[in-house]
DNA sequence: ATGGCTGATTATATCAGA
């Protein structure tokens, strides 16, 4: 029995809707995560993944920007949404979903880019990013995500290891790869003990990305990537870890996302 | 040091992304 499950910053889902079935057709993930859906609930295209055969979802948009959704084969139980920093972002959403006879919680992030410049006292933007990262330390270091089977999934906007970025020492200064964010993504993976699954398949001195920019028109041959989406699992998760896939070609798709898919594979 | 691109919106400029 396997459980196949990816997480995919979209970018639109309405606008790409066309890829994000083609991707589910070829790749046949049981759970997709998606993040930037930029859309309300009433207008996430629920019947069209049903059509799929996914057709249990859970959904968190806002109009315009942000928003995240749960796509799954499998149902999912105990739907919550968290509203980190009290100031009604769409930026998490999880549930539980069965596999054999394991339970498997799910919790889908889109985390605050951060801004421009990383100064708390001039950039409101990183501030939040900061804060809701301290947030996010302090809710999954308890137990309960830790002692049980769980998944950290999603964009988490940070490029935290050294071969995460195309550059490390150029990259110092530039939001999403600075030691106040880098520590503290390192420091939460180190609290609550979980296993980075894109690294413990691809070892750390590789170069490794799941973004690449809009404003470069040669991105591949360029190749000035990041690693900012992540899957985490816990301990308990550990003997049943199978294989990582990132999709790169994604990213030379016609009108495509900036991000391509992540997936992780879980053989039980 | 700058600028480069993309998507959504009571749109034709502005905000957000990162």
């Amino acid at each position: 029995m396997q459980l196949k499950i990816t997480t995919w910053n979209i970018n639109s889902v309405r606008l790409r809707f066309s890829q994000v079935a083609t991707f589910l057709a070829e790749h046949e993930p049981d759970v997709l995560c998606l993040q930037e859906t930029k859309c309300r609930d009433a207008e996430f295209p629920a019947s069209d993944f049903r059509k799929l055969g996914y057709e249990h979802l859970a959904i968190s948009g806002q109009k315009g920007y942000h928003g995240v959704a749960i796509v799954s084969r499998l149902p999912l139980q105990e739907v919550e949404r968290r509203n980190f920093c009290q100031i009604g972002d769409a930026r998490h959403i999880s549930a539980r979903v069965s596999v054999a006879d394991k339970s498997i919680r799910v919790d889908n992030f889109y985390v605050p880019a951060g801004g421009d410049k990383p100064d708390v006292q001039i950039n409101p933007k990183f501030a939040h990013k900061l804060s809701f990262l301290d947030e996010l330390d302090k809710w999954i270091s308890q137990d309960s995500f830790s002692k049980n089977m769980s998944l950290i999934v999603g964009d988490l906007n940070i490029a935290h290891l050294e071969n995460d970025v195309w550059d490390h020492r150029a990259m110092l200064k530039e939001v999403s790869h600075t030691p106040p964010e880098t520590d503290k993504l390192k420091q939460i993976i180190e609290r609550g003990n979980w296993i980075d699954t894109l690294r413990r398949f691809t070892p750390d001195d590789q170069k490794l990305y799941t973004w690449w920019s809009y404003r470069s028109p040669n991105w591949a041959a360029a190749d000035k990537g990041r690693r900012l989406d992540h899957i985490w699992a816990s301990q308990p998760l550990e003997p049943y870890l199978q294989n990582i896939e990132i999709l790169r070609e994604a990213r030379g798709w016609e009108r495509p996302s900036d991000h391509v898919p992540v997936s992780l594979v879980l053989k039980f």
